[in-house]
DNA sequence: ATATAATGTTTGGTGTATCAAACATTCACA
DNA sequence: TGTGAATGTTTGATACACCAAACATTATAT
C-alpha cells in the first residue's frame, strides 16, 4: 500500500517531528501551527503534507486535521529521540548553553544514524556510571575549558576526592 | 568584489572540501576528479563550480584548472577541520568503526557550528589530559557498551589501577 | 599534424523546497 | 443562518542540485 522505505529528507523529518509534538500537545496537528513552528508559510506546508500522505506517514485529507500513521509515528519518535539525546549530550556533557545545544541538535539529528546515537547514549551512561567519571567529573570540565591551562593543584584535589569516594567500600 | 557571506549549502561545502583535498594531492583540482569523489556526473560539477566562482571562493575559468581563493581556502579548511575532529571523536571516543565514523562525520560536519566543534575539541583533550580518564578509560568503554551490565569487579580493578597510577607522585 | 580519447560544458528535464498571492473552505458569532 | 475572519489550498515563480545526453575543447599518441 503505502510507499516503502524511501529515506526522508531533512525537511520531511522536521515535519514529522513537528506533527508528533503538536499531536502530543493538541491531539491533532494544524497546518497553521506546523507552519509557525517550522517558520514557513502555510502554502509550503500543504505541499509537504500531501507528500507525507502519499508516503503513508500521515493521514491527510484536504481541510481536515492531520495525524500520524503508525509508521509515521514510529519515524517521528525516532527523530525526536535523536534530537533529545543529542541535545542532552551537547548541554549535559559538552556544557553548551541550551540555545546553542538546541539549534545544533536540530541540525545534527538529521546527520547521525541510529548506531551512532545509540553509542552516544551508552557513552553518556558510561560517564555517569563509571566511578572514575560521574557528575563531578563533568562539572570539572568547566575548569578545563575556561582556563588557559590545567591547574595541577586542582587536578590533585579532584583526584583525591574521587579516590576518597571510591576507595574501599562503594 | 566577490559576493559576501551567504551561508554555504551542504553541497557547496562538499565541493570546497573536495577541491582542497585535491589541491593538496595534485596541486590543482580537475572536474573529473571532483565528480568521482562526490559521486556526481561531470556536468553537475560544472554548474557547481560556476556558482562557487561567482561567490568568490574558487578561481574558475572554463576548461582551466580549479584553485581555491584565499576565502575559499579558509572556508574549506574550516570544514575539513570539522570533519577531522568529528571523525576523531566518533572513532577515538565513541569507538565506532572507521567506516561508520567517516560516513557520519561527512554529514555531521555540515550540522555543527564552530562553537560546538571547538568545545568538542576541548572535551577530547579533557578526556586525554584528566588523570581520572585518559586512554585506559576510553578503552574500558568497550567493556561497558558490549556487556549487558557493568561488572563491579572489573570496576574495582579499573579504579584501583587508576589510583595506583595517580596516587602520590604524578 | 591530426584523429581519437579524455575531459569539460551546456541544455533540457526531474524532484525538492520554498514564497507570494489568489483562491477555497471552514469556523465562529452575532 | 449568513457573513467576515481564520485557516487551508493552489498556482506560478525562484532556486538548488542533480542526471542524461548532446556538444565543445583539450590532450595524447602515432
Amino acid at each position: 500500500m503505502g510507499a516503502k522505505e524511501t529515506a526522508l529528507s531533512e525537511s520531511q523529518e522536521d515535519y514529522l517531528e513537528t506533527i508528533l509534538a503538536l499531536e502530543k500537545e493538541n491531539k491533532v496537528a494544524r497546518v497553521k501551527d506546523i507552519a509557525e513552528r517550522l517558520g514557513v508559510l502555510r502554502g509550503s506546508v500543504s505541499g509537504a503534507l500531501k507528500n507525507l500522505g502519499e508516503k503513508g506517514l500521515i493521514h491527510y485529507e484536504p481541510y481536515s486535521f492531520i495525524t500520524l500513521t503508525p509508521t509515521g509515528k514510529r519515524l517521528a519518535g525516532e527523530i525526536t529521540r535523536r534530537h533529545a539525546i543529542i541535545k542532552d549530550f551537547l548541554e549535559g556533557v559538552l556544557l553548551l548553553n541550551p540555545e546553542k545545544a538546541e539549534t545544533n541538535a536540530c541540525r545534527m539529528e538529521h546527520a547521525m544514524d541510529k548506531a551512532v546515537v545509540d553509542r552516544l547514549v551508552q557513552f553518556i551512561e558510561y560517564i555517569h556510571d563509571c566511578p572514575r567519571t560521574g557528575p563531578d567529573w563533568i562539572e570539572a570540565f568547566v575548569n578545563y575549558y575556561s582556563k588557559e591551562k590545567p591547574d595541577p593543584e586542582k587536578c590533585r584535589e579532584c583526584m583525591a576526592a574521587c579516590m576518597a569516594r571510591h576507595g574501599a567500600a562503594e
